[in-house]
DNA sequence: TTTCACTTTATCCATTTGGATAAATGGAAT
DNA sequence: ATTCCATTTATCCAAATGGATAAAGTGAAA
């Protein structure tokens, strides 16, 4: 009788996983039940949560940790690169990845589901988040934040943070908004699943940062 | 016994719909028990909940339509003193207008709460939240990318489709995320209650509009 | 003072929840 | 074939949930 984690990943456990981030993220924690991640699972009984992750909280802690882990390596595999040729020249290139790595490049069947998960955590469960993640995983995207200020070290500080405030806000609203879009399957999405969207919301939160005067009009 | 609504806006039927507002942000729909929301409102029972609006579902689309038509009719409002000369002359004025309808006023003690209410429930629980609406308050934000539309006229209409539904993103988001800081009265919070805040939100909102090709730095 | 409508409070209820326990199942190694 | 293990399935449980009902309480009008 495993108490510890049982199986270090079994297909069983691995399905659950899948389909409890997507139960999740369509309608919050709170609004999805073990038996109905069960159902979803394809298992005939409630006890699969259990048994593979100890309880509810714990899966959800999982699930949180997993995605933030798989995004944290994306950022600083696309850092590491870029640093290669010393950094990111534009802020327009620190954008793009921190787009291109929310972006799971194996995406399940019925579409993402991570951002949408988290962004409710923050909103709704932000103690559990916070705890779940205890400062880890953050790297990649402090590091995007300190190239920005390394473009930008004209800006006064307190301008380009806010900025930054403001950039990370429409960032989390953006894609959790395109993840909703394209989790719907009954209508085609031209808009979010064209190749260059992704550059463009890109461009869109590079705007945020640089904008000047001249925006005024 | 009042089937229908019992007293038109009692004390105790208003402050169980501040106090309702709040938990549901802070928490989300299904976080949130109708003996919570009792007890929080100073009822020690949670049948009132039952009897001033009927079901905790009736309370719900009450606090969805009473936000939306609050916000849709300082929209308007505002809209309409603009139209009297001629109508906003910058994209930047539509944001200003935009983001300042967004706020509530006259806020309770604790702050806002109706914005993260709203990104809530339409991530969580869309469907309730549209048949709540039924497509009714809405004219004030449709108006304002209609005058968007109209001061760029030169874009690519779907270049311009798509800036507008990341600016729409982008507002849910930095919006809820100043409400959440807000409500935290553990700190202060020198930046999100500095008054020239919300005009560098409409500015950063703008930017997305307005971006052009130079911005590429 | 009595009546009457409105409001508050106290219970009751069926259902669902997360979790615990235990029984069955299945396959591989012995 | 038998043992032993991980896994699946079947129940059981206390607590919490949204809702219904009914009993008090309250104040103004008659």
């Amino acid at each position: 009788m495993p108490q510890t984690p049982p199986s270090p990943s079994s297909d069983a456990a691995k399905q659950i996983k899948l389909v409890a981030l997507r139960l999740f993220a369509q309608h919050g924690i709170d609004g999805v039940s073990v038996r109905q991640i069960a159902d979803a699972a394809g298992q005939k009984n409630h006890n699969a949560i259990t048994y593979y992750f100890g309880s509810k909280d714990a899966l959800i802690r999982e699930l949180i940790v997993d995605g933030a882990k798989a995004i944290d390596q994306r950022r600083n595999a696309a850092l590491d690169a870029a640093q290669a040729s010393g950094g990111p020249s534009t802020v327009r290139q620190v954008m793009e990845i921190l787009v291109d790595s929310s972006i799971d490049p194996n995406p399940p069947i019925w579409g993402e589901s991570y951002t949408r998960f988290i962004v409710g955590m923050q909103m709704s469960n932000r103690a559990l988040f916070m705890d779940a993640l205890a400062g880890r995983w953050n790297s990649g995207y402090l590091r995007c934040l300190d190239d920005v200020r390394r473009l930008c070290a004209d800006m006064p500080a307190d301008v380009l943070n806010q900025r930054l405030v403001f950039m990370g806000a429409a960032l989390g609203g953006i894609i959790s908004g395109r993840e909703a879009e394209l989790s719907d399957h009954s209508r085609g999405h031209p808009m979010w699943s064209a190749p260059e969207t992704l550059r463009r919301v890109a461009a869109a939160l590079a705007a945020i940062i640089t904008q000047d005067a001249s925006q005024t009009e």
